[in-house]
RNA sequence: GGGCGCAUAGCUCAGUUGGUUAGAGUGCUGCCCUCACAUGGCAGAGGCCGAAGGUUCGAGUCCUUCUGCGCCCACCA
């Protein structure tokens, strides 16, 4: 019952009760309807092992926001769930809740190791979709996909067959980006480079002498160069590393050709110190003279750069590690050392035989592992790729001709950036947990007798035989699937995509279903995403729509900005900086939440959080929550939600209706062009500052008015539903408490319109002219230190327009100032006894008071006034005496100006008037 | 090394295509516990819109340079 609603807001029990209704009600599942026109969203899916931060927080619920405003529009609007299986992340998770038991994935073997990790994603693999409904998402949750699941995977399969028999997908070796740690290859993307403090090691090479025969070059020839290195005099090379552990599989030095320093060095011969192996100098135009000495080492299977020099020059390749970074047998005497350990041993070692010349401090950019932080190797393997280059034309030219549009703009050309220099996407990785590589190896063949066929067989199904030998012992490939490789299917993928063939009648028409489905609503409306995965999953997404579709798999890509704390560092667990949202939400309750990160996440820039800020959305629910109250409690016996007697308007009621329409239409705008903070402020100002401020504040004059309190009740109904999409919770609780109204979701069909009959120009005009009225009184209470309960007299002097338009609001000025006797006049000139002050350009007020205590005082403060005019008056005239101006600006602004001063000159006169009287 | 972004009130930020006297929230000051709300009301103080040039009748808004931050990309070993 309203009146036994208590005095605060306590969101608690509320969303409880809601949250759970929403789950029961069909409200938020879409279906194919032919009359109503679709709008689609597919949600990022977060990971299984996710945990709801501020980021999610942010990203879903301006997802919600747009699909709650379309779904409230009338669109057929489908938001699609689910979760996406995180390989590395999971498999992690697994492998470390083993690890207690002492145990590694390789104890379990793969079969048993997969099995905990899917009783984990059973267990524990919903928090996140859990947390999502308490944000109070509106997903479409039957719908929910795993893009493990059953169905979701055969798209995996085939998208992987496709692609590989179109000869886009193949298998290289290749430097890789490997974490030791996690034991698998990793994209680019996966291995961050973060700037460390490292150290550049110079080492000397000794040039390997020739039996009867000096150095190399006479000595002299080279003394004409400038530079500081002689290696002739001293026969060696200096080298310059970071990595001094590679140089036990450097299999050359490289110089450039134009170095005249080297000149005639190139060819000859070095021998590797420690490995007394030789290697040659070799010329290569990508070397940097300026850097280090100039020579650099050459260590082809352990260095992407060098990798290339070893192609182009047919170096050899000497890897040095074992998987998990420890030396192997190719590191002699180092064998068994880990990388770093060697490191130490080897500069040891050199510092020894004198061959370390010295050390020098260097930052440099090192990969890390993005789910371990662990150092990568560059690691020569074999691995997957696929080609990007034929994919992605037609995902440039989809951003390039605007079929495809970022908000904001400017992500269009990180975007193109990027696909235009793409690069061959490594998607092998060497877990467990993922889709496993749909390739079977043919032990007989890869033997290589066979000349046909390499061995290698790709297929849907396993094959019982290998196609060309017959042997029956085929294998397949450990690997598995990067993990975007499946997520960017997603927005075709989870509506069933390819549907496979199906063998029941019934499975047939489910099918054809579900081939409906996707037409309808693919491609998708918008995507709303954060800046650091538009290469990752934006881009590939882009391109598989379109490769697999024949179409753009959405039309609107949202970025939103970065959470970030006060300091304007990334929010992260590691950091310990993060906020938790599901703290805020117990602290101050989701649409708190909601509403403080919509109202400061202007589009697209970056977020500063601080948690005192969501007090704003605590008290904007609170006041929503009172300002309900009190309008209930006073409409409980009265007639109530039948039509406003529109030709029975007071001033007060057509001027909260019609700034009503106003708010309706600026913040249906706002939305439609995505800019959600200024759709949420503009809705919360007129709540707040015209509506509960003023018009329930004069509502009480009338409370016993039926149209007071049919637009009471109208504008807060109203009010409610254009601030659902923001905060749902408290909205969907007052309104089913309305009178007249069934518990109820504000889902569906009935989002504000705009009506044209309460648009009403004069009532602006004249509610504003009662506003400065009754500010500028309150202004001079103020300053007096009068109460505003002590009943004042005052006078008001206007134009004979103004006075006629006062008429209709006369007592209402009364009553809001709390003034016994007011007169309006069209006179001017002082008021004896009485402080006057100016409402607007031609009207003045006059509080009229028994005596004046102090004439001084004012004089000072209307001559302040009147400089003020003066000044702007000049500024204007100065502004028209511009004849540039009067034919160069527009004439409406002319114009403008040109009304101004006479207003203007109109309040000096005025004023002087005021002021002579005091002469 | 390239690219992008940001500098507006003490703090966090808005400010549409250039056009009245630059806004909000928060904090601060003063007065009010008035029967919806002190998570509230009323009033107030507080800005050379980072610096210097330029374009324009007119610049917080457009251009150039500079300064200070931040982010992304890149194989300087």
């Amino acid at each position: 019952m309203p009146q036994e609603l208590p005095s605060q807001y306590d969101p608690k029990a509320i969303e409880k009760k809601w949250f759970e209704f929403w789950q029961s009600v069909p409200l938020f599942h879409a279906v194919v309807t032919k009359d109503k026109k679709p709008f689609t969203i597919v949600i990022p899916p977060p990971n299984v092992t996710g945990i709801l931060h501020m980021g999610h927080a942010l990203n879903n619920t301006i997802q919600d926001i747009l699909i709650r405003v379309k779904r409230m529009q009338g669109y057929e609007a489908l938001w699609m769930p689910g979760t996406d299986h995180a390989g590395i992340a999971t498999q992690n998770v697994v492998e470390r809740q083993i690890a207690k038991d002492g145990l590694k994935r390789q104890d379990l073997g793969r079969e048993k190791f997969l099995e905990r990790v899917w009783d984990w994603k059973n267990s524990y693999g919903s928090t996140i979709i859990h947390q999502l409904k308490k944000l109070g998402a509106t997903c479409d949750w039957p719908r929910e996909r795993f893009t493990m699941d059953e169905g979701y995977s055969e798209a995996v399969k085939e998208v992987f067959v496709r692609l590989y028999e179109k000869g886009l997908i193949y298998q290289g070796d290749y430097i890789i980006n490997w974490c030791p740690r996690c034991q698998t290859a990793l994209a680019d993307e996966e291995a961050p480079r973060k700037d460390l403090a490292g150290k550049l090691y110079y080492i000397k090479y000794p040039i390997k002498v020739s039996p009867g025969r000096q150095a190399a070059t006479p000595p002299e020839k080279r003394l004409k160069s400038s530079i500081v290195h002689r290696p002739s005099s001293i026969n060696y090379i200096i080298v310059a590393t970071t990595r001094p552990e590679t140089m036990l599989g450097d299999t050359a030095v490289a110089v450039n050709p134009s170095d005249k320093r080297y000149k005639g060095l190139i060819g000859k011969t070095l021998i590797l110190p420690l490995v007394e192996r030789e290697i040659n100098i070799i010329a290569d135009r990508s070397i940097d003279k300026e850097f280090g000495t100039g020579a650099v080492k050459v260590t082809p299977a352990h260095d992407t750069n060098d990798y290339a020099m070893g192609k182009e020059h047919d170096l050899e390749f000497i890897n040095i590690m074992h998987p998990n970074a420890v030396l192997n047998s190719n590191a002699g005497k180092y064998e068994g050392m880990d990388r770093f350990e060697a490191r130490k041993a080897i500069l040891e070692d050199l510092k020894e035989r004198n061959l370390l010349v010295k050390i020098e401090e260097h930052r440099h950019a090192v990969g890390h592992c993005y789910r371990c932080h662990t150092i990568v190797e560059p690691y020569l393997s074999k691995q997957w790729f696929v080609k990007m280059k034929p994919l992605s034309k037609p995902a440039l030219e989809a951003v390039k001709n605007g079929t495809i549009k970022f908000t904001p703009k400017r992500w269009t050309k990180v975007y193109l950036n990027w696909m235009e220099n793409i690069r061959d996407w490594c998607i092998s990785r060497q877990i467990w947990w993922g889709h496993r590589l749909p390739v079977y190896y043919c032990k007989v063949c890869l033997s290589g007798e066979q000349n046909e066929g390499n061995g290698v067989i790709v297929s849907r199904v396993k094959p019982d035989k290998c196609p060309h030998c017959g042997n029956t012992d085929l294998e397949q490939d450990p690997d598995v699937l990067d993990t975007w490789f499946s997520s960017w299917l997603w927005p075709f993928a989870t509506f069933g995509w390819p549907f496979g063939e199906q063998k029941t009648e019934d499975g047939r028409q489910k099918t054809e279903e579900k081939k409906k489905e996707l037409k309808y609503f693919y491609p998708t409306s918008v995507l709303v995403t954060a800046p650091e995965i538009i290469f990752f999953w934006v881009a590939r997404m882009i391109m598989a729509g379109y490769e697999f579709m024949g179409e753009k798999p959405f039309s609107n890509v949202y970025i939103h900005g970065t959470v970030r704390d006060e300091e304007g560092k990334k929010m992260s667990k590691s950091l310990g900086n993060s906020i938790d949202p599901l703290k805020i939400i117990e602290q101050y309750g989701t649409d708190a939440l909601r509403f403080s990160l919509i109202s400061t996440a202007a589009s697209g820039s970056d977020i500063y959080l601080s948690a005192e800020r969501f007090e704003q959305g605590r008290n904007f629910a609170n006041k929503i929550w009172n300002a309900s109250r009190f309008i209930m409690m006073n409409i409980k016996d009265g007639p109530i939600g039948a039509e406003i007697d529109i030709n029975n308007l007071k001033t007060q009621d057509a001027w909260i209706l019609a700034s009503l329409n106003d708010a309706i239409k600026k913040v249906t705008k706002s939305i439609d062009s995505l800019k959600f903070n200024e759709a949420l402020n503009v809705a919360y100002d007129f709540f707040w500052h015209k509506f509960c401020d003023w018009y329930v504040e004069i509502a009480k004059f009338s409370i016993d008015d039926k149209n007071t309190k049919e637009c009471l009740l109208y504008c807060l109904k109203q009010s409610l539903l254009l601030l659902s999409p923001f905060m749902p919770f408290i909205t969907d609780e007052i309104y089913s408490n309305l009178p007249g109204e069934k518990p109820q979701a504000l889902a569906v069909g009935n989002w504000p319109v705009v009506k044209k009959e309460f648009d009403d120009k004069i009532a602006i005009v004249v509610m504003q002219l009662v506003f400065s009225t009754v500010f500028s009184l309150r202004n001079l209470r103020a300053e007096l230190n009068i109460l505003p309960q002590t009943s004042a007299r005052v006078r008001l002097s206007t134009t004979t327009k103004k006075k006629k338009q006062f008429e209709s609001v006369l007592a209402l000025v009364k009553r809001l100032a709390n003034i016994s006797e007011l007169e309006v006049t069209t006179q001017v000139g002082q008021v004896k006894n009485s402080l006057s002050a100016l409402v607007d350009k031609d009207t003045h007020l006059y509080l009229l008071l028994e005596s004046l205590a102090d004439a001084e005082k004012e004089k000072v403060k209307i001559d302040k006034q009147l400089a003020d005019l003066i000044k702007q008056k000049h500024s204007k005239e100065t502004m028209l005496a511009n004849k540039e101006f009067i034919k160069k600006a527009p004439e409406a602004v002319v114009e403008r100006e040109r009304k101004r001063v006479i207003e203007l000159s109109g309040s000096i006169k005025r004023l002087n008037e005021v002021r002579d009287a005091f002469a």
